[in-house]
DNA sequence: GTCTATAGTAGGATAGAC
DNA sequence: GTCTATCCTACTATAGAC
């Protein structure tokens, strides 16, 4: 009677999810949800197939898994508010700057993003539309306000998230694009810094009277 | 002996191709690769699998020739290549301004070509270094001419490519997201307008000096 | 040129020994 | 908790009738 019950989930176990949602994030990044064969991420991981069934009973609850953590991150490391004093193009900058911050230390999480989004968003849209809605009402409500209060040029809102979504983004999913245009192997620190000007001086120029 | 020749493609041979290519390309943008079914493509295009099989002789054969319609399409419409005394920012506003276009009225194209280069460009990838690249560098070159001259602000060429390509292609990769957090079953012209306006918009401000 | 039938295989998932 | 063996479905592709 008293076997069923769950004991500490064993650090043991602990290790090895971690280790098998490792190997599949990276497969289901580059090879999308169909492209992924639990082999492939068993042989990622150094762990037989059959043993990543017995700690994730399908591949489409792996799949889940792995959405949540990516999802958990994001929301972790990106929430764009602000304190009241603060200054809007400084919370603009910094909300650029953690973006290609994430693009360049998680690329696989911003491609199974990406696969899941182009596909239509099965499994996301619910959790976009009551999770990732009302932040971001809540955050074009903000630009306004700022707009309203003088404190930025008028712009459209909606467009400037998708505009820093889109290309921030662009360096972790389109990274096998750019790199090749670039001829490098990898994306360099150099590269993300210059990302970073560009896209915060553009953003910059565009909110603020040149006070040139 | 004479047989074996050729004649020509048969206009109902053609009807039938592109038919196919267009359901294709509906399922490889959805699905990707290999979310891909030839029963899938058949049912779109109402016609029996083995009959596609027959018109291309593999699901392979079949990508590759969406991809190199794709690809054909791109190159057609989007050069940016402009006369000497052609205005640099109307020049950038309407690169700008077909991109949308291409992605308002190819979203299917859009997102066979984003699956192909977030799964690494497998394929892809030769035609790319062949092809984009030197157009690449060919568009790079004059962006800093026109620095040079005075004729824009200085500005990142590189980076002014990707921010154009990720923040116009955006409106039909990420559609699905757009619509959740727009609220729409469907992105309408005056999404588009809007995309238009706060990107030309953004891009004049940052590349001309204020003239208010 | 289009269909039916079917071969061949990959991959997800289960059962059960250890 | 990990392994071997195996089932079963789904999919690409071929052979051959019509």
């Amino acid at each position: 009677m008293s076997e069923k019950i769950p004991r500490k989930p064993s650090a043991a176990r602990q290790r090895q999810e971690s280790r098998i949602l490792r190997a599949a994030e990276q497969v289901f990044a580059l090879k999308g949800f169909n492209g992924t064969t639990m082999d492939a991420v068993a042989q990622v991981a150094g762990i037989s197939k059959q043993n990543i069934i017995y700690y994730f009973p399908s591949k489409d609850a792996l799949y889940r898994r792995v959405l949540e953590d990516v999802l958990d991150l994001w929301v972790e490391k990106m929430t764009f508010d602000a304190s009241p004093q603060a200054v809007p193009t400084t919370v603009i900058e910094n909300y650029i700057r953690g973006k290609l911050e994430l693009s360049r230390d998680y690329p696989n999480s911003s491609k199974v993003f990406a696969n899941e989004i182009i596909n239509g968003a099965p499994i996301l849209k619910e959790y976009l539309v009551s999770h990732l809605k009302p932040q971001f009402e809540h955050d074009t409500a903000l630009i306004r306000r700022w707009i309203e209060e003088g404190l930025i040029k008028p712009v459209d809102p909606e467009h400037l998230f998708f505009f820093i979504w889109a290309s921030t983004q662009t360096y972790a999913d389109f990274s096998s694009q750019i790199q090749l245009l670039l001829g490098k192997e990898r994306l360099e620190q150099d590269d993300f810094d210059r990302a970073t000007q560009f896209l915060t001086t553009m953003v910059n120029s565009s909110l603020t009277s040149d006070p040139a």
